[in-house]
DNA sequence: TAAAATTACGCAAACGATTGCAGGGCGGTC
DNA sequence: GACCGCCCTGCAATCGTTTGCGTAATTTTA
């Protein structure tokens, strides 16, 4: 019913193997023999089993893509912009949901790990421990989160955060918070420590958190941060900044007039929300490719202990829409 | 390096089928061999190879997923119910994305052809006649398009869009417009149809279109749509109306007082622009899942002849927001 | 033009599972 | 107590490619 190697090989006149030769090392092959047996699989519709060819070379070009949340705005870029990547390698992509959680997220690099030559783990929830052992089994590459031995690609946050919160001290506001999101998140670490350090005796910081990263969460805290008495708030990602902004609507404090709220991955949106949403823009496509390529990279050595692990970072940066203005009683 | 059948077998000091059954046929096996093997397994580690298993049964347990766009918001929610559900089943999902393009489309469906079990193609842009050709090479089951004979879910637009039109003419609207999407979508074609049967000779309607389903399309749009004379307008998506929405906003025209606007979808943007959307809601969710549901059921009967396409239609509603309103002079 | 070097291609053994077939052991029946 | 049948497990072919090895064919070199 499908058309074989060897179907091919009948039709060319020529032994399989030369089929698979035309395909994998063409120079090697005579070109009239060659084009006799390119002709021969075209006429048949030949179209060499991926599956097959996995069996005997051990490369599947398949690559484990999980994801925290797919319905998180965050990632789709990311993942549209690894799937074109991976295609433009002969690659294809499995995605997969961890739900935000790590034990799921642990469960699917096993289940995947058989049928692909590596994984990427988005803003992975595990343990950098965990991480590890995996990788011992399967090379695997990260988003968000930096780890000695593993390639790996990192949003520079905390150079956002650092301007996101010198912003925020320029308008005068002396009373942060910090809406923190998933305990296991290595950019939550990443942005909660530069917030602390770059406040420091300038402003105090209040912590909310952790947080499920999505628009529930930042609603549901909206009540803790009007309590709070601070007038001005960085929050994890735009979800929770948008979910905390209707909180704060719902409860009578006006954004920014009371508090100034900043969010972070200027996902479609901040742009969208009233008002608009000042964010630390990060380049989630970019991201998406590069991580499919220093996978790639890393696992093209054959032998284990020249593998070498690459990390590139990407800018981040501020950008300011209508969800920051003085605090209160700054013009008194 | 990786644990084969033949370790286990080894291990277990049985035979290499008998650790195979252990797997596939439990109850074939004296409990105490079963348990021998599986303890030997657990022990080595051992996970079944998914390629080779798929080369001797000719099933991958794989499904192709193809969506005309993952940075739309319509389809995020989707890839993960399907994901979800295929996951529930022993399934893994190879996603793609077809970029709007017909040809990019076809494409993917050769090149996932032979690592899956079958592909759901969501909204697609292939004609008809071509995505039959498809599906006699891998079983297809489809969103948002029915075909006799290929298993299909849609969501039930027409009795959306009908109550979207009522709506309008409840309000007093005469003139009305309909911003189009892809012309090779069925969706589209279904949602024109209706506008057009509802409105009849209660209110004329002005078609703009095609466009591509993207807010800079539906910006663009606006400057037609002002010089239409309309007093409402249905796009054929949330994207293209909260460009259009921009568009209006930013030449001048007042949504809802001057023109209103309805869309189809309601993804999390509808909800977030302001005005608030008024929008068609459709089960995307379910849509995923009834779609690999539907695909896995299609390729269960191994004997072609006897493979029964299902269906299923899902219902969709008119939620009222804030971007509808009567037209301007319906006071005076 | 013969020997040497190279090239082109066939042969067959993998890769890691599944599965129809068959044999050995054991219990039940007459 | 011999025979029949069932249950359990081993044997080996198979799925569709790749690839190291060898040999025949061709080209290069002297």
């Amino acid at each position: 019913m499908v058309v074989t190697i060897k179907d091919v090989a009948k039709e060319a006149q020529v032994h399989m193997s030369t089929v698979s030769r035309a395909f994998s090392m063409p120079h090697r092959l005579r070109p009239e023999t060659r084009i006799k047996v390119l002709e021969a699989a075209r006429r048949l519709g030949y179209r060499p089993s991926r599956v097959a060819r996995a069996l005997t070379t051990g490369r599947t070009h398949n690559i484990g893509f999980i994801v925290a949340d797919i319905a998180n705005p965050f990632f789709p870029p990311m993942i549209k912009a690894a799937e074109h990547a991976a295609r433009a390698r002969d690659y294809h992509l499995f995605i997969a949901d961890a739900s935000e959680d790590p034990a799921i997220e642990t469960e699917l690099v096993g289940a995947l790990a058989k049928q692909v030559d590596g994984v990427v783990l988005c803003a992975p929830r595990i343990a950098n421990a965990k991480i590890e052992r995996l990788s011992e089994d399967i090379p695997i590459a990260l988003v968000n989160r930096k780890m000695a031995g593993v390639p790996s690609v990192t949003m520079d946050v905390v150079q956002g955060a650092r301007t996101a919160i010198e912003h925020l001290l320029e308008l005068g506001h002396r009373r942060l918070a910090y809406v923190a999101g998933p305990r296991q998140s290595w950019t939550n670490t990443q942005i909660s420590r530069t917030v602390h350090s770059v406040a420091e005796d300038r402003a105090s910081v209040t912590v909310l958190g952790p947080n499920t990263p999505n628009e529930n969460a930042g609603f549901t805290v909206a009540d803790a941060i009007a309590r709070a008495g601070v007038t001005a708030v960085l929050a994890y990602n735009d979800l929770l900044a948008i979910g905390l902004m209707e909180g704060l609507h719902n409860l009578g404090v006006d954004v920014p007039g009371d508090v100034s709220v900043i969010g972070v991955d200027d996902t479609v949106l901040a742009r969208l929300a009233r008002p608009r949403l000042t964010t630390i823009v990060v380049p989630t496509a970019d991201a998406g490719t590069s991580a499919v390529d220093l996978l790639l990279q890393y696992t093209a050595s054959d032998d284990l202990a020249a593998r070498t692990a690459g990390h590139v970072s990407l800018p981040t940066q501020l950008v300011v829409r209508d969800s920051t203005a003085p605090p209160p009683n700054s013009a008194s």
